[in-house]
DNA sequence: TCGGTATCGAGTATCGATGTCACCTCACCG
DNA sequence: CGGTGAGGTGACATCGATACTCGATACCGA
């Protein structure tokens, strides 16, 4: 555990509500689709709100092992991340043109790789399992 | 078609042979898991095969543009390389401690990935879906 | 209001991957 | 079998993403 905040009690503190976490969040809330910190720092300095690059990579990172935004890697194997609407584990179905994101459950994957996974003696498991192709916008205009 | 080869037709060769490409073909052989250039390169000039960092990039790119072999990338980004016995769309099963693989088949993944994307209007598909752990053996050194 | 401390951020280092370009070497031909 | 030229090679430069350093700054609790 690690974020008691609004308490009182001292403990392990940790995640001081500052001016630029803030507007990381806030933009992260705003966009629709996934984005690199690149992205997103420059649409932060573009509104105003200065911000350091490395501090938008640090924020993003400490937000994506809080469980609070979803990351993702790209081809070119670049991180974009995104506030996802579902806390609960799920998968994506991308756009590969322009981002665009549709959330996803899967259970029949959660399933499958389970199944699979016991099958062959492996324990302590994790997966990914993402859709990438060309939203219905992006296949007309193609 | 790209490779007429052992034909006196002019025509578009390509990929010619070198002793670098059946070096590195020759190292992919006789691995099991999955390796990065970098460690495929170090290991290549151990054994005294002269290789450039270069060229064990731009090999395993195109032995992966012609589908020879599997890349993936790990949770750091780094891609990863390996030879499938299975030419055949699949996906892996890998330690995430001795990168261990087991090559899996998944037509729930492919049947679910398909319909999904369907209802949302996406056309040109493509998906990921690999499943980490830790294989028996590591499990138990843990 | 004040002090201690977590956080910030400019600069810089690192790391994987790719671009550059002069030199090399196959594959084919006569 | 030796010449020839397009494709291949590799040392080096460069790039984009991310980690690190450390003095300056801004929160937060008292």
């Amino acid at each position: 555990m690690t974020r008691p905040q609004t308490q009182h009690g001292p403990a392990t503190r940790v995640m001081r509500a500052t001016r630029q976490r803030a507007a990381v969040s806030a933009l992260l809330d705003r966009l629709e689709d996934f984005r690199s910190a690149q992205d997103i720092h420059e649409e932060l300095r573009r509104v105003g709100d200065g911000i350091g690059l490395t501090t938008v990579y640090r924020t993003l990172q400490s937000l994506a092992d809080a469980g609070e935004v979803d990351v993702l890697r790209t081809g070119s194997g670049e991180a974009v991340y995104r506030r996802c609407a579902s806390a609960e584990h799920h998968h994506h179905l991308v756009c590969r043109r322009c981002g665009a994101t549709v959330e996803i459950e899967g259970p029949a994957v959660e399933t499958w790789a389970q199944r699979i996974a016991e099958q062959h003696g492996f324990s302590d498991l994790s997966h990914t399992a993402e859709i990438f192709g060309l939203c219905r916008e992006c296949s007309a205009t193609a």
